[in-house]
RNA sequence: GUCCCCUUCGUCUAGAGGCCUAGGACAUAUCCCUUUCACGGAUACGACACGGGUUCGAAUCCCGUAGGGGACGCCA
């Protein structure tokens, strides 16, 4: 049998991050198995679905790489195909008009609470003649659910589950207006599409029964089902607006890699032994259903953090290049885009997101005419001693034949030797205040010859103008 | 309220009755490396929710308890 898997999502927002972990794992089962990965998109609540939301979740997917193996189907464009399944059940006997009210309803479950019992339609149309029906009410259809005995569901996920039919009420199938309910047009179109496995997360489980009782009803043949637990904030509570991001784009926003979202949702879980760090096309070569783990597990940023930077250290230059560019919200001059891509292998090897690593790349797009130094590298270059290194430092690196880094560094220790004790901080941290701005910067010989020697002493000259004019005040 | 599901270090997890003195990863701490901050390397800390069974033997099987989550719509 080919399999043939589906992600369902409702484009009533953006693609949350739990969505995007379903869809992972169904993509990585069906290139595990070989089959047809399919996109559903579930609008038929025509209030609260937006084209937005469509675009949104299309660009998300397709940012973690995640694209299906065939047009993806809206479900709205099938109403027809409902309808016509759901009447077919009425003529089966297998469901029924019912002529009451949302309001009538509402009443029915308050009662029902009242008195502690389930919030539960009771059947009033089920066995009642149509002929006795209110006038000006457009009926509902709602499924013959089982009265007694059992249903059971063997999960691939969470083993077999048993519900007692009693718990199960006649659902509705097909609206008033004439519109499919979500529980009808999702087994509608899971068998018109083939679906044999449908994945998806937990909160789904209980419904698993109610969509059975439609598939059976009609005869087909039923899904293998695998409930995924669901993903938690860092406290342990669903994930919500609190907890900072929930949507894929969020990540994306916050410097996070596709590969690496993709590898740390996957990890969330699922496991393949001790492996932590791999690409979802070997997901894919390990993945099985049954290494899915029961119970919910928590979003836990330092760990996708350390996921982050293992992919930014494995990115390529150019395109870390271009996603600072992006970034910083300018396009950069060719001299330092090249500095940048330059400097790039020492900037990566620090950075556990592309925020941070936008941020500390900066001093590459400076000015030297127009440098600012940050409150510690200010204290760095007002330092008494600090007066005195730039000098030599100027005068040391302006007259350097050789631009190469060791060839600074040796220039840096000799000045350290002779006029500081051997101290290379009282050259370097200087030295890299005047430069980057910043007493926090990769090896500073590393940069200063990337940045060329041009460079390095209009940034020193700079530097010490600035001293200059603080020591003005300063001293007197 | 009713029903369903879940429960191994702080977090993600390995674990299929003896391989468990419970392994790995993140985080944390300390040390090394070092011109800064990182990176990297090393070491340490740290868990089978609780209580009963079954068994020669239980993290693993069974039953309770507690805690957590989900579902009960003319939402999806």
């Amino acid at each position: 049998m080919t399999i043939v898997t589906r992600f369902a999502p409702s484009p009533t927002g953006y693609l949350h991050i739990g969505g995007a972990r379903t869809a992972l794992f169904n993509w990585c089962f069906t290139r595990h198995k070989g089959g047809k990965f399919l996109i559903r998109i579930e609008d038929t609540d025509k209030e609260r679905s937006t084209s937005e939301a469509v675009d949104a979740i299309f660009r998300d997917l397709n940012w973690l790489g995640i694209t299906a193996d065939e047009d993806p189907i809206f479900q709205s464009t099938r109403e027809a195909r409902h309808a016509e399944v759901a009447r077919e059940l009425v003529a089966k006997g297998k469901a029924y008009y019912c002529y009451c009210t949302p309001e009538e309803l509402e009443k029915m479950r308050e009662d029902a609470k009242a008195k502690g019992q389930s919030p539960r339609y009771n059947r009033y149309w089920r066995d009642r003649d149509p002929a006795t029906a209110p006038e000006g009410v457009k009926p509902v259809i709602r499924i013959k659910a089982p009265i007694d005995g059992e249903s059971v569901v063997e999960d691939q996920v969470q083993g077999r589950v048993v519900v007692q039919n009693k718990e199960l009420d006649d659902f509705i199938l097909l609206r008033g207006d004439g519109s499919p309910t979500y529980m009808h047009a999702v087994v509608v179109d899971d068998h018109d599409m083939g679906i044999t496995h449908v994945v998806r997360g937990d909160d789904h489980l209980n419904n698993t029964f109610r969509q059975k009782i439609i598939f059976e009803a009609m005869g087909w043949d039923v899904p293998t089902f695998a409930h995924i637990p669901l993903i938690h904030g860092p406290d342990g509570a669903k994930l919500s607006k609190r907890h900072g991001a929930q949507a894929a784009g969020e990540f994306r926003e916050m410097g996070y890699l596709p590969e690496a979202v993709a590898n740390y949702l996957l990890r969330l879980g699922w496991s393949h032994g001790d492996d932590e760090i791999f690409t979802k096309e070997q997901a894919a070569q390990w993945f099985e259903l049954t290494d899915i783990n029961k119970g919910p597990s928590r979003l836990d940023y330092k760990k996708l953090e350390f996921v982050n930077a293992h992919y930014i250290k494995a990115a390529d230059n150019e395109r870390l290049a271009n996603e600072v560019e992006a970034r910083m919200g300018t396009k950069l001059a060719s001299e330092k885009r090249n500095w940048l891509i330059a400097g790039m292998n020492d900037l990566k090897a620090r950075a556990v997101s592309l925020l941070q690593l936008t941020k500390e790349a900066a001093f590459y797009t400076k000015d030297a005419a127009n440098m600012d130094y940050d409150d510690k590298a200010q204290a760095t270059l007002k330092d008494h001693d600090a007066h005195h290194a730039m000098h030599f430092l100027y005068d040391t690196l302006s007259a350097l034949p050789d631009w190469g880094r060791d060839s600074i560094e040796g220039a840096c220790k000799k000045i350290a030797d002779e006029k500081f004790e051997g101290k290379l901080g009282k050259i370097a941290m200087p030295l890299r205040a005047a430069v980057t701005g910043s007493t926090v910067s990769p090896d500073i010989f590393n940069a200063t010859s990337t940045l060329g020697q041009k460079e390095t002493l209009d940034r020193l000259k700079s530097a010490l103008h600035w001293m200059h004019d603080q020591g003005g005040h300063h001293h007197h």
